[in-house]
DNA sequence: TCTGGGGTCCTAGGACCC
DNA sequence: TCTGGGGTCCTAGGACCC
C-alpha cells in the first residue's frame, strides 16, 4: 500500500460537501458534468483487474504461468487486447497489431479471446463489489468505481477506508480464484482511477483529500481522461505540457483550444475539481456489430450479405434484450481506412432482421466501395424499450372510438401508406399502420395482452407483412 | 498487408417549427 | 416588411475509452 502526496497541503479552497457520499450533481458551469464540490473524504474507490484477459488464460492454463501471453485478434489485421506482464517486457501493449506483437515477443502464446471465462470472472467481481454497496459502476469487464460512502463503514476516515479497500482486494483475490486487482482510493472519480494506476500490478494507492493537486501537477495532461492524442498534440501546440500549465489557462482560452464541453472539462479536472456520482446501471444507447476482414471486400453481393449477417445479430440482441431503436447506421472502412457512416431514422422502432438489413442494404448502395473494403459494420440506435416507447400506453390507451376507420384493404397501395389510417394483417394479427417511409411500415397492434401495442416494424417487401397485402394495382 | 470491437460523447450544419 | 432567433431533430464525422 502507498500513499501519495506526503505534505504540501495546498491551499486549494474546497468547498465542503455536507455529505460525504450523497450524490454529487454537476457544478455551476452550464451544462459541464464537473463541478468543484468535492467530497471531504476519499470514499471513492476505483478497482481495475490487472492485464484481466491474459490473466484470467494464465489461471485457467497453468503452463503459461509467467510466461508471456497475448490475447487478442490472431487473423492477419488483429490487435492485441491484452498483453501479460511477462509480455510488456518485450514491449507489447494493448491496441498494437498483432502482427507488431509477434515481431517483438515471437515466442509468447497467441490466443484468441475467450470471453465466456472474461464474463464469468468479472460477474465474481461485480457480485463481491455490489455486496460491498450499492452504488457500484462498473466502466468495462475488468473495472469499476465504488461508492464506498454508501458501503457499511463505521467511518470514511483513511485509516478506514485503507483497511477497507485492502481487505477488499484480498476478497477479489479468493472469487476470482487468484486473479489480482489494483485499487485507488481518492474523493472523486477522477482520483480514484489515477490512484489505481499509480501502483500495477496488485497494489494499492490512497490520495489523502487535500493532497490531489499537489499529486497532478507534474503529470502529463493524458493523465486526465479524455486527453486522447489528438487533444494532447493541439495542447502541446500551445505550450500546455503538464496539469500544472493547464491550470494555468483560462477558461476562454481552453475553450477556443479545444471546444466547450471538453474545455469546460479541462479546466475542472486540472484543479482536481470533479463531483460526479458513482453511477450503477447506465442504459444502453446503441447496439452494433462490425467485423474487420483478412483481405478488402470488393463484391458488392457478398458485402450485402454479410450486411444482412450481421443486422441479424444486432436485431436477435435488441430482443434478448427487449430493446428495439429507430435509428440503422452502418459503417465501412475502406481500403485506405477511411471510415464513413450513414443512418437512417424510421418513424418507430424496430427489432426485426429484415427490417435492419433492409436498411443496412440501403444505405450501403449510396456508397462508392470499387476500391475495396476492409471493416462493415450495422448498427441500431435510438433505443426504447417497447413499454416505454409505447407513449399511447403511458397516456392511455386510445379509445376504440377515436381509432381511425378501417380502410379497405384492397384500396391500400404500397408506398401510399396512410399511418393512422390503414390496416394490415400480419403474422402478429391485425395491426394499424403506424409510421411509414424508406419502404418500412411500423405497425401498431391491438391484442388482449397489451392494449396499447406493441409497434413494431417491417420493411414492405417483408414477406412476413406483404403475404397478407392485396396486389400492388399498379 | 500498420491500424479490433464495443461502446460513449461532442460538434456542426441543415431542416423545420414557432 | 429584406431579415430575425431559438429549439429540436437528424446526419456525418471524429475523439476517446477499455
Amino acid at each position: 500500500m502507498s500513499v501519495s502526496g506526503t505534505g504540501d497541503h495546498d491551499t486549494r479552497p474546497v468547498r465542503a460537501c455536507g455529505q460525504p457520499g450523497r450524490a454529487a450533481t454537476s457544478g455551476t458551469v452550464g451544462g459541464s458534468r464537473y463541478g468543484p464540490r468535492v467530497r471531504t473524504s476519499a470514499s471513492v474507490l476505483h478497482l481495475d483487474l490487472d492485464a484481466f484477459f491474459a490473466s484470467v488464460e494464465q489461471r485457467d492454463k497453468p503452463s503459461l504461468r509467467g510466461k508471456p501471453v497475448v490475447v487478442g485478434g490472431v487473423g492477419g489485421r488483429g490487435v492485441v487486447a491484452t498483453a501479460s506482464y511477462e509480455a510488456r517486457k518485450y514491449g507489447v501493449r494493448s491496441a498494437m497489431s498483432t502482427r507488431e506483437a509477434r515481431s517483438r515477443c515471437p515466442h509468447a502464446a497467441f490466443l484468441t479471446g475467450r470471453f465466456h471465462a472474461y464474463r464469468e470472472a468479472s460477474l465474481a467481481v461485480m457480485t463481491l463489489l455490489r455486496s460491498v454497496s450499492p452504488l457500484v459502476e462498473p466502466l468495462s469487464l475488468d473495472e469499476a468505481f465504488v461508492d464506498l460512502a454508501q458501503a457499511d463503514l463505521p467511518d470514511l476516515e483513511l485509516v478506514t477506508v485503507t483497511a477497507f479497500a485492502e481487505e477488499l482486494r484480498q476478497r477479489v483475490h479468493q472469487v476470482t480464484d487468484g486473479l489480482t486487482a489494483s485499487v485507488g482510493l481518492g474523493t472523486s472519480k477522477f482520483i480514484a482511477k489515477v490512484a489505481s494506476d499509480l501502483d500495477k500490478p496488485d497494489g494499492l494507492t490512497v490520495v489523502p483529500p487535500g493532497t490531489e493537486v499537489a499529486l497532478l501537477r507534474p503529470m502529463h495532461v493524458t493523465v486526465i481522461p479524455g486527453v486522447g492524442p489528438a487533444t494532447a498534440e493541439r495542447l502541446r501546440r500551445a505550450g500546455i505540457h503538464t496539469v500544472a500549465e493547464l491550470e494555468s489557462v483560462d477558461l476562454e482560452e481552453l475553450v477556443r483550444l479545444v471546444g466547450k464541453a471538453h474545455g469546460h472539462g479541462l479546466f475542472h479536472l486540472a484543479r482536481a475539481e470533479d463531483d460526479r456520482a458513482v453511477v450503477p446501471e447506465r442504459e444502453a444507447k446503441s447496439v452494433s456489430v462490425e467485423g474487420t476482414y483478412d483481405t478488402d471486400l470488393t463484391d458488392r453481393r457478398l458485402m450485402e450479405g454479410l450486411l444482412a449477417r450481421q443486422a441479424g445479430e444486432v436485431a436477435e440482441r435488441l430482443r434478448k434484450h427487449g430493446l428495439a431503436g429507430r435509428t440503422v447506421t452502418i459503417k465501412v472502412r475502406l481500403h485506405d481506412f477511411t471510415t464513413l457512416s450513414r443512418s437512417s431514422t424510421l418513424a418507430s422502432p424496430t427489432d426485426s432482421t429484415a427490417v435492419v438489413a433492409r436498411l443496412a442494404r440501403g444505405l450501403l448502395g449510396d456508397l462508392d466501395t470499387s476500391g475495396g473494403v476492409r471493416l462493415l459494420g450495422v448498427g441500431v440506435s435510438g433505443l426504447a424499450d417497447w413499454i416505454q416507447e409505447d407513449l399511447f400506453g403511458e397516456t392511455g390507451a386510445q379509445e376504440e372510438d377515436e381509432l381511425p376507420e378501417v380502410v379497405d384493404l384492397t384500396s391500400v397501395r404500397r408506398r401510399t401508406w396512410a399511418p393512422g389510417m390503414d390496416v394490415v394483417h400480419t403474422s402478429m394479427g391485425r395491426g394499424w399502420v403506424w409510421g411509414a417511409g424508406r419502404g418500412v411500415v411500423t405497425v401498431r397492434f391491438e391484442t388482449a395482452e397489451t392494449p396499447a401495442g406493441p409497434v413494431r416494424s417491417y420493411a414492405d417487401d417483408d414477406p412476413e407483412l406483404s403475404a397478407w397485402l392485396p396486389p400492388d394495382p399498379e
